[in-house]
DNA sequence: ACGTGTGAAGTCGTTCACAGCG
DNA sequence: CGCTGTGAACGACTTCACACGT
């Protein structure tokens, strides 16, 4: 009876790590690199042999011996594991400096994420235009999750208003947040939130700084 | 003889937590709370009071039995063992959209960085003002980052650049590098090099989503 | 021979539980 | 009493090392 692996099981960080192995194999196959060895993958990622090896097998088994991966058939399977072959539609709330940037960041698309609405409180933003689409009220958010079905909302606003929106959010049904806002936002376990605090950041390499 | 703690060996997921920590004692400074336990700050930030005990015996005895930790003294002592009770200039690489929604946000200087210099390859760019700041050509980075003492960096470019500029950076003397880019910057480990990637967070609360 | 997949060993980090101080 | 600081137990993640497939 062949072991079924159960994705469940894997270590968090494994997960993290397939998104680096996916856009390392992403970068492989724009040089036409057919196969691949757990060992070089390793190298370009500052990990080792072995890791990379545990990582893919608690998705799968992947690899030919002797050979390594396959590099467009493991391309596919890593986004299917990690739901990048399916567009997510996505909303944001807030525009100010940051929230501007991430509408007009071309890097989502490719991803697999689409940004189909803005919102902000300021009267003053909205229906303004920004990235081709148009600032809404958030007002508007409850019909506007529903009608486009959305799961996934990234928040760039104020801290004081992060929870509020937030709690709002989880009541219109979004599943997962992604926070901007050095806030511990609180939400129900249902609902996933990651937070990107670029304050800690920073902090973090100062602190290396001073040794 | 007493144990003199090595803030070396530290965790460093511990050392993550001490910016949580400043950050939430900060906050209850703002409250006006004299004194707090491990447990209650713990609670403000999902994590068990035993951890928190932990990791802040790592840096030190601060806390008193019976009573909890002082709120005042701690924020400076973990100020200091951050490294943010000094103001670090800063430089910012690549002002496209990101770039300028950093340059202009707020939250930096409050934390101890200062933005001093922004640069930019595109000669459109180069001499444009940007909150308060005039952008600058690369070919400015020598003299500015000797003059300032600059060793942070922070690098929100395209990709295809990334590399060549951080080469550049290390040349200069820069220490640490933010590094917004989704690229693994090749750097010698005197150097310290954080990644901030959009797409890898979307695409681990992507995974979460479909359970 | 090369390179994967994987139990076993080892390392790192967290939680437990309690002695001891205020 | 409440609460810290901390060894000891536990659990999570990584690395080792090798059997087996190509």
């Amino acid at each position: 009876m062949a072991t079924q692996p159960a994705r469940s099981d894997a270590p968090n960080p494994a997960i993290k790590r397939l998104s680096l192995y996916l856009r390392q194999l992403e970068s492989l196959l724009k040089d036409d690199v057919a196969t691949v060895s757990s060992r070089t993958l390793a190298q370009r990622l500052d990990l080792t042999d072995a890791q990379v090896r545990k990582d893919l097998a608690y998705f799968g088994q992947f690899g030919k011996p002797g050979v390594g991966y396959h590099v467009e058939p493991l391309i596919l399977n890593l986004r299917g594991i990690l739901g990048t072959d399916r567009i997510r539609p996505t909303i944001l709330v807030g525009v100010g400096n940051l929230g501007r940037a991430l509408a007009t960041y071309q890097g989502f698309q490719p991803k697999g994420f689409e940004l189909v609405a803005l919102f902000d409180t300021h009267p003053k933003k909205v229906g303004k235009k920004i990235g081709g689409l148009v600032v809404q009220s958030l007002g508007e958010l409850e019909e506007t999750v529903a009608a486009h079905q959305i799961r996934l909302a990234i928040l760039t606003l104020p801290a004081d208003a992060a929870q509020d929106v937030a709690d709002r959010l989880v009541e219109v049904g979004i599943r997962a947040i992604l926070n901007f806002t050095p806030l511990r936002l609180n939400v129900p376990k249902t609902v996933a939130a990651r937070s990107v605090d670029l304050a800690v950041e920073l902090e973090q390499l100062n602190f290396t700084l001073s040794e």
